[in-house]
This record gives C-alpha cells, structure tokens and sequence, in this order.
DNA sequence: CCGCCGTTATAACGGCGCTATACGACGATC
DNA sequence: GATCGTCGTATAGCGCCGTTATAACGGCGG
C-alpha cells in the first residue's frame, strides 16, 4: 500500500529512471550552469542514488555528454520550428539570428554545448548540426553564389556567429547591440555575392 | 642551521610568497586549465597551507583575478613587443593576428580570461584592454576610414576575433586555416573603407 | 522452487574549497 | 628589557564533491 507521493527508482523501471536522471540534471545546469550540475544534487532531486546514475550512464562526463546530445536536440528545433527564406543567402541571416537566439534563451545550454569546462570530442548530435550549416552553406554555392570554398565558409562564418553569441551571452553587450547585425553583415558580404557566378 | 633546500613560508616574507603562490598557480594553470587549478595543490607547489592563501587573497576567486590580471599583462606585451603598421587599418589586422597568436600559444590562459566557468565582473587590467582595441579602431576612425561607430566597430571586431581565437584554442580546426582569414577579412572590408572620408 | 542478472541502495574513500583556532615572530609601549 | 598586540602562518576539521566496493532487491528462465 504505497502511501507516499513520490516515487522511488524501484518502482519505475530503468527507462524511466534514466529519463528522470536527465531531467533533473536539465534542471540544474538551467539554475546553476555547468558548476550546478552536481550528481548528489542531481540525485537528490531525481529520487535515485549515485550508483544509479552510474550504472546508466557510466560516469559524469558520459552524463553530460547525453544532456548534450538533448541540447542540440532543442537546438535543432530552433531551426525546423520555422520556415528560412527560400533564398539561400537569407537562409543563412536567418540561420544567424536563430543561433543567438538560442543562445541568449539558454545562456548555460550553450555554454555546456560549446565551451565545456573539461574538453570532449564532439557528440554526433553535434557533427550533425555543424553539418546543417554546412549544408546552408553548400546551398549557397550551388546558387553560385559563394566566394569561398563550402568549407572554409561554413567555419568561418560559425566562428563569427559563435563569437557573437558567446559574448553576448558573458553580458559583454546587450541583444540588441549594433555589433551583432555589424558581424553578420560582414560574414555575408564576404563570403557570398548578390548575383550567381556560374563557374563552369 | 638551515640544511633543508626548499624554504618555508616563514623564511621568505609575506611579498614573496604572495608571489610564490601565484607562480605556482600559473604553472597549474598551464597544465591543467582552470580544472587543474587547486589550492591544495597550488600549496603543495608553493610550500605553504590553505590559510595563508586565503589570508592573502581571500578566497579562490580573487585569486584567480589577481592570476587574471597576469595574464593580460602579458597579454598586452604580445601586442607592444612588436610595433605595430603605421597605417591604421593594418594596425587592425595586425592585432587580429597577434591576439589570435596569444591564444594558441597560452589556450589556458585566454580560456580563463574570457571564459571563465564562474562569471566575475572584469577586472581592470581586463577593462584597460579592451580600451586598447578601441583606440585602434578610434584611430582608423581619426583617419576618416570607419564605416560604423567606434563602440560597436570594436564590439563587433572582437566578436569575430574571440569567435575565431576560441575555436582554434577548442580544436575544432588548424591555426593555418583559410577561415581564420576569411573572418579578419571580412570585418576589415566591413569596418573601414580605403580612401579617407572627411565627415565634416 | 532455485538461481541468475539487471537494477538499485548503503556506506565509504579521497579530494575539494574553506575556516575556527592557535602559534610564532616582530614592533610599539612602558 | 619585559609586555602586548598584530600580522603571517600552521594544525585540524567541516561539508561538499565524484566515484566505487559491496550488497540487497526483484523479475525471469530453469
């Protein structure tokens, strides 16, 4: 006869336990960051033990890994939710507006995302998205409309979006700061013109 | 009859092992990044006990500021070794090589000065450097050759070198990579114009 | 019914930032 | 020259952290 409200692990199943674990560790990293992100704390808000979480995920950094992976996930979304512009160029001014955007609506997200404290080899949700910009990219040179090559682009203009963002984020300025619109507009004068150049 | 090699702290005067202490925590910096920063290994390294640390810079954050503080000064000798191009607008892309240059060759430092996991106001010595940049691009200004206002050309200036300098430093691609310059080249073309314009 | 194995819990280890407390050396005061 | 306060340092400990050795629980195949 189970009188109390809360649930112990035991009589949810592993599935729902691991769902849980990650749940609450959202939780924390949005009210403390990266340095909130404390495994007891974590356990205690998700009504399991430290041998819990170790069975299920290994050790911390495997954890964080998967919290990650949920990151990139919603990241994700901040691109499908809405329709880009059907012109490639715009595309990708959208796609700059959309990354800080999430940027600065879950500062500690993208923190854990791109500047990890302790250094991990990219997850695959994050190659994917590298590759999503890739792709924007690519769609602009085979508009004919790229001045550079697909890949030195694509880096070029995530450092330049990253940069902004991060700093927007360390409070350096405010969203609506010049200097964002400032960069961006830089990246896509540089790395695109106005009409197709066939090359062939 | 002092036999021992190593000095204790009692032998030393409170100035030098002020300075022993951040010496050490300089080197732990090197090695480990910010995770490697530990006051008790820090006194191990030093040869001296928690208290008198704290007793000389209150607690692991001021010290970390005061650690900080080293770094930009030498920070600003990577940009006051060399003399800079006569010519504003080279001057800027010069810095932009040379603050890229720093980061690679000290990633712990500059990760610690511009992403720090815990957010502190900046320091001074922070404040005065970013004071730097912006007489850079005052001067471009002074030439008649900004195409934005001095605040957010700075801003969006080091927007771009931060995001390009803190990709490199995470490993996401080489030093030498066409990107680096194509970011460079683009907030140049962006910011400033080749021939002088007298506004008045 | 037994035994196995996946899942969870108890209790502990070593290391961390930090501090209450005490001790030693030095200068000022009498 | 003895006394006293103050500054710099040391001893020992608190509570937290990530992690793990060990064991108990419970469903499933035999």
């Amino acid at each position: 006869m189970p009188a109390t409200a809360t649930l112990r692990a035991r009589d949810r199943g592993p599935a729902a336990t691991r769902r849980a674990i990650l749940a609450a560790a959202e939780t924390l990293l949005a009210r403390g960051g990266e340095a909130g992100l404390s495994i007891r704390e974590l356990c205690a808000r998700a009504g399991v033990t430290p041998p819990t979480v170790y069975h299920h995920f290994g050790d911390k950094g495997a954890l964080v890994d998967r919290l990650v992976d949920e990151c990139f996930a919603e990241f994700d979304r901040t691109f499908t939710r809405r329709r880009p512009p059907a012109d490639p160029v715009e595309a990708l001014r959208w796609g700059f507006a959309r990354y800080v955007e999430y940027g600065l609506a879950h500062p500690a997200h993208y923190r854990l995302m791109f500047q990890r404290s302790t250094a991990r080899r990219p997850t695959a949700a994050a190659l994917a998205s590298y590759d999503r910009l890739r792709r924007r990219v690519a769609a602009i040179d085979a508009a004919g409309r790229l001045t550079a090559a697909v890949e030195d682009a694509t880096a070029a203009f995530w450092s330049a979006v990253h940069g902004v963002t991060s700093l927007l984020i360390a409070g350096f300025w405010k969203p609506g700061a010049p200097a964002v619109a400032l960069v961006c507009d830089a990246m896509i004068a540089q790395l695109t013109r106005k009409e197709a150049v066939h090359v062939r």
